[in-house]
DNA sequence: GCAAATTTTGCATTCGATTGCAAAATTCTC
DNA sequence: GAGAATTTTGCAATCGAATGCAAAATTTGC
């Protein structure tokens, strides 16, 4: 008898002939701020208690058009940082009582042609990760009234996209910085793919921050994607050939752990004697004993607090430009940079 | 504008007046196997994309009484297991139409608190990983009709619930074996948390296994958490006395990961020689170089795929037992037991 | 070309809750 | 205690799509 779905529901008109009340009354009863007496309240709290009632989602998103319902779409589904941040932005939308309707999203080809979907749940808004918000899907969503908060990259302002990064070319400066004061000076960048606002921020700052302090160029390399075993391939390109860099900054933490292990096993160097290490996220793996990756820390909780915050507020207030924030990372550092 | 949302809204009606016909005839138009003549569809599919029509779901979902929304709940969401979990199952239940509504559980308490609202959003199943299912939810989910499928343990199946797990039990048995068939004898077990089925049946096979084999009694400890740092702690308590095992099996591969370390910067051992250390789950960072981790890997891909369809398969045969999956692990040997 | 069988169509109702409006009940004032 | 002000209440309509039913249109058979 388990699996009988349709008999066992309980409206609020049951409730309310329970309580000898109308309908109207129940629906005020669990709506807040709505005028109801305390008797009937009380009644109707009653009723629905024994009877195990409690308000049908479905009906009032119909009827209220709005469903509480946010849409999250993720691509880099698998990579340890979106997952942290996937996480924390599940809690802060559930603090706001938001929920999240997650898909996840092969390649950012394939987010234009989700979108559609995701709207057909009336999802009150679009959080979009770590991928680029296309024109299309901007025009989609506009359609139908339905803002978008990006998170990890920025952009799109203009088309009244809100969006939350941390501050990645400050971050990348102050890298540049910190690895010429400990008397690096060959640089190299190591991206995982091109084309994306933040890893040019990323890489820019440092490069930038780098050529301002009088270095040689820095040297850069795209791996194609952001993964551990990429990251050694990287090293073995990079240090392979003369004149080989002294610090490397990579574009995250999954790439500099290859990285650094690929310098240390294939090519014997003392790390950060020979070689300085940076990375960026700060995930789990970065702390631990074979690694003590120094790495600059993204504040995973409080951006994804801020993306929730941004939603909630594009949400009251509808119309206008998209609101940019931006947060400040932190240097984290261990031992595959020297110490001061 | 853009946040406008009341004015956008293109609804079956509009499409109707658009093509010239009856609200009707665009639903079955938008309903397979519904019967409309290939002229009036053609006319309805017109008009719906030049006003880019797509059906409501919430509304849909209201009259159907049936959403093709999934809750998903997961407590152990901080671990790598459980968000390589999420990624698999996500995808899975895309591809049968299903959609993730994510819930992220603090603990194992407020689960059945969650539970309620949950089910307020109608969703047509429930999915819950690595969690106890207690009595209080399963009574709460029957009375609306909505099944219950949980991965990672096994249990319950009595009270309706399907469950998808690996073979937890065959595999601590076969690290038992390979242990002993590498030559180590002192045999020792790290767990998380006690109280878990799947704990229980992963070092429940492996101690049975050692008892048969004629070995001492496993020495267990409970870290009381499964993090890299407790898996150092449990290191430096079991290391710390003798008699010292020479071989550790742990509950996952983070207090594995956690575990090596500790054995061989803190006590200088070299793993394999001294010590064989064993995880669960290969988690990426278990094929790092540093680690090179004999672990035992669960079929993520598989179970969550057949997560995903044992829940349709409940939602078609409604009534009825659950269906319990056991899946075949298989040991991925790498550097940290000697080889044979 | 006519009747029968089939398909297509639109009307009206339904899903479950919310809400504007006006009537009914309550509270307040003097 | 009468009348004004306020609160509470129920009715009926609404949200957007799906569907049983019967009428209308089409196809089929001869």
């Amino acid at each position: 008898m388990t699996g009988d779905r349709s008999m066992c529901r309980v409206t609020a008109g049951d409730v309310a002939r329970a309580a000898g009340v109308s309908e109207s009354a129940v629906s005020r009863t669990f709506t807040p701020g709505a005028s109801a007496s305390a008797r009937t309240r009380e009644r109707v709290l009653k009723a629905a208690e024994q009877l195990g009632y409690r308000p049908n989602f479905i009906a009032r998103s119909l009827r209220a058009r709005r469903t509480n319902l946010v849409g999250v779409l993720i691509t880099d589904f698998e990579n340890p940082w979106p997952q942290m941040a996937l996480r924390h932005l599940v809690s802060a939308l559930q603090a706001r009582g938001f929920h999240a309707l997650l898909f996840d999203v092969e390649d950012a080809d394939s987010l234009a042609g989700i979108v559609p979907l995701v709207l057909q749940y009336q999802v009150d808004g679009l959080i979009v990760g770590a991928a680029d918000v296309s024109a299309a899907i901007v025009e989609t969503c506009s359609a139908t009234g339905t803002p978008i908060v990006a998170f990890g990259r920025h952009g799109r302002r203009r088309l009244g996209i809100s969006s939350v990064a941390s501050d990645d070319a400050a971050a990348g400066a102050g890298v540049a910085d910190l690895l010429f004061e400990r008397g690096y000076r060959r640089f190299a960048y190591v991206a995982g793919e091109g084309g994306s606002l933040t890893w040019n921020s990323r890489g820019r700052g440092f490069v930038r921050r780098a050529a301002a302090l009088g270095l040689d160029p820095v040297q850069r390399h795209l791996s194609g994607e952001t993964s551990y075993e990429a990251g050694g391939r990287a090293a073995a390109r990079l240090l392979g050939r003369l004149p080989r860099p002294d610090a490397v900054f990579c574009q995250n933490d999954v790439l500099a752990l290859g990285f650094l292990d690929g310098a240390r096993d294939d090519f014997g160097l003392n790390v950060p004697a020979d070689l300085a290490v940076v990375g960026f996220d700060d995930i789990p793996a970065a702390g631990h004993r074979p690694y003590r990756l120094t790495t600059v820390r993204q504040p995973v909780d409080a951006m994804m607090d801020a993306t929730a915050e941004l939603l909630a507020r594009r949400l009251e207030e509808a119309a206008g430009q998209g609101e940019e924030r931006l947060l400040p990372t932190r240097l984290v550092e261990r031992a595959t940079v020297r110490p001061g």
